[in-house]
RNA sequence: GUCCUUGUAGUUCAAUGGAUAGAACAGGAGACUUCUAAGCUCUUGAUGUAGGUUCGAUUCCUACCGGGGACACCA
């Protein structure tokens, strides 16, 4: 309905003013203003020196005419300032429910990206290091864009970037040999998170364990095949087994891997082709320097003294390997924005070697996550683990479904405990901090996850005892008042083309709790199934509801249990 | 010190430059004896400070104050 009310608005403007004007069509955020509103004639008002109300007047009144309006439109009027505001019929929201409910899986389904191919990377974990609480937000973030961007009608393509070589794994590496021998055989990721831990603080004040750990970091850079290369690859390759289970608890699935160690190699050749053209030499380093103008980027070394690429030239090597495949409109990636200053220099510099790197590359970032105000380093431990965490929530999840006398399945106890996770994080824009408290951060009840699928599931059940099928004849209805879960029902489209646009699932959560909260409260004062004449219109009304709701949790990465 | 980012009820979060700044939690009150009470209804309460641009500013600009981050061989 949005483009023909804007359509019909520019006709209007044209034949009155004679000019194109940019203006909004949106809902308004008060419903009783009505379904749309349009804020052209108050940017008129500022062009024409004449008084908005007057404008709109004369707009409306043009538009009014029947043979212009296109259908489904019931009333056009002024109001306040000078905004125009649109009401549909009820027969178009009877007929949108129609739509939506045939639609099914496919509703809301954008066509923004038809045809294009997209790459996302996110919840790229450093081997040795236990998933914590930090990385569930990026996954949490990251998985949502993910399917935001096959619902765009993209081809997507999902990858992670696992860091699989570093200092700090030889320390890693050299705590395991000590301590357990070397046919050490990883069973449990906290051994070797605890080593990374130990590691760390035995490198900073021993010297003889440093250069035992540089002895193994150089075996482990060259593949030499030794007793600590061995023990390596049996813990990467259990690493990446912990990953895959614990992202896949999270809903997520990689198509493939592009990891560091590739990345150096590829990414150094890279900076060594393009010195001095685009870097330079400086204290037997190799560098960038950002041009003159650019005071928001500071120099950075991308090569070190001893020739080993850094994390900048595995970036650059990254982004090449990105796009030396199929050819890619946008490549998303997804981090904390405590780099987001290293990447502004990495694609600073990608720019000058192949400019699509940078101009086809879209960095989301996230604000990070603080546990009870203190801040996270699992460098350092004392980080909850995302396991933990999902355990921890599980077992409150079991408690209250125990007390309400109910049975849960185990897989719905699961899906309940993540979307109570995900939710804390999605709701906000990302970008800002969150302050992630156990206690208070996730909730059952209210603004939460478990809401969300408790209205849905709700609905289902409705559903279900009603045996609802979409052949009946619920269009007829003669009294029927338009509710506010229909009002909002049809806004669906818009709001994930706009998470789309922006890459914000946030806009997806503030949506599905508007909705969900007007489905509550119409439940709470209707009887939905019953003998009367609307009966069939409300429980099609209500299964178009928990389509879009399930429809709305999937782009969030939140699935719906069947009982709760 | 330079640059980036952020500041909204007691708390956690919303608000493409527009209509009366919305929710939830916490606090207070209530209904139901009807399809799932993880629900519904009512209620108390907020834009860091000072200027500026605009018909109109939470939103844009400037300064200050308070968080967070980056500043060359870690990732």
């Amino acid at each position: 309905m949005e483009p023909s009310i804007r359509e019909l608005v520019t006709k209007a403007v044209q034949e009155v003013y004679g000019v194109e004007v940019v203006f909004a069509v949106e809902q308004p955020k008060d419903l009783t203003h009505g379904d749309y509103s349009t804020n052209v004639a108050l940017i008129l008002a500022k062009l024409t020196k004449v008084g908005p109300t007057e404008i709109a007047q004369k707009l409306v009144d043009l538009m009014s005419t029947p043979e212009v309006q296109p259908p489904g439109l019931a009333e056009i009027s002024v109001a306040g300032i000078g905004f125009i505001n649109f009401t549909l019929a009820k027969e178009f929201f009877s007929t949108k429910v129609r739509e939506v409910i045939s639609k099914g899986d496919e509703w809301g389904k954008s066509s923004v990206h038809a045809g294009k191919h997209i790459l996302v990377e996110h919840s790229s974990p450093n081997l040795f290091k236990p998933f914590h609480i930090g990385h569930v937000m990026n996954n949490a973030i990251g998985e949502s864009i993910d399917r935001l961007a096959k619902f765009s009608g993209a081809e997507v393509k999902t990858i992670s970037f696992p860091s699989d070589i570093s200092l700090g794994l030889a320390k890693a590496i050299f705590i395991l040999i000590e301590k357990y021998g070397e046919d050490f055989k990883p069973t449990d990721i906290a051994i070797l998170g605890d080593a990374y831990v130990e590691g760390t603080k035995r490198y900073e004040d021993d010297e003889s364990v440093q250069s035992r750990v540089k002895e193994i970091a150089d075996n482990l850079y060259t593949q030499n095949p030794s007793p600590e290369w061995t023990m390596y690859e049996r813990c990467k390759s259990f690493n990446i087994e912990y990953f895959e289970r614990i992202t896949a608890r999270l809903g997520s699935h990689f198509d493939d891997y592009i990891y560091e160690s590739q990345a150096g190699v590829k990414g150094k050749e890279i900076v060594l082709q393009n010195t001095p053209a685009v870097f330079t030499e400086s204290e037997g380093a190799i560098v960038y320097v950002p041009e003159e103008d650019r005071k928001d980027i500071n120099t950075a070394v991308f090569i070190n003294s001893q020739g080993n690429p850094t994390y900048e030239a595995k970036d650059i090597g990254l982004l090449s390997m990105k796009f030396s495949g199929e050819p890619l409109d946008f490549s998303i990636f997804i981090t904390d924005n405590q780099q987001v200053p290293h990447f502004q220099v990495v694609l600073a510099a990608a720019h000058k070697i192949q400019s699509e790197w940078s101009e086809k590359s879209i960095h989301v970032h996230h604000g990070r996550m603080s546990f009870k105000g203190q801040k996270m380093s699992s460098r350092l431990g004392g980080v909850p683990l995302a396991e933990t965490v999902i355990d921890t929530v599980s077992e409150e999840v079991k408690e209250k479904a125990l007390r309400d006398a109910q049975g849960l399945r185990p897989i719905d106890i699961d899906a309940i405990a993540i979307a109570a996770l995900k939710f804390s994080i999605l709701r906000a824009a990302a970008g800002k901090d969150i302050n992630f408290d156990p206690e208070t951060s996730l909730s059952f009840e209210g603004d939460s996850g478990p809401y969300l699928q408790y209205s849905t599931v709700r609905a289902n059940s409705i559903l279900t005892k009603s045996s609802f099928s979409l052949n009946t004849e619920y269009l007829t209805i003669k009294e029927w008042q338009t509710t506010e879960v229909e009002k909002l029902l049809i806004h669906f489209p818009e709001v994930v083309e706009r998470a789309i646009q922006e890459w914000s699932p946030h806009f997806i959560v503030t949506y599905l709790l508007e909705l969900a909260q007007a489905f509550n409260s119409w439940y709470g004062n209707t009887k939905i199934i019953d003998d009367s004449a609307e009966s069939p219109y409300k429980l099609a009304l209500t299964k178009a509801f928990a389509q879009t709701m399930t429809n709305g949790l999937t782009l969030l990465g939140i699935s719906v249990p069947e009982k709760m």
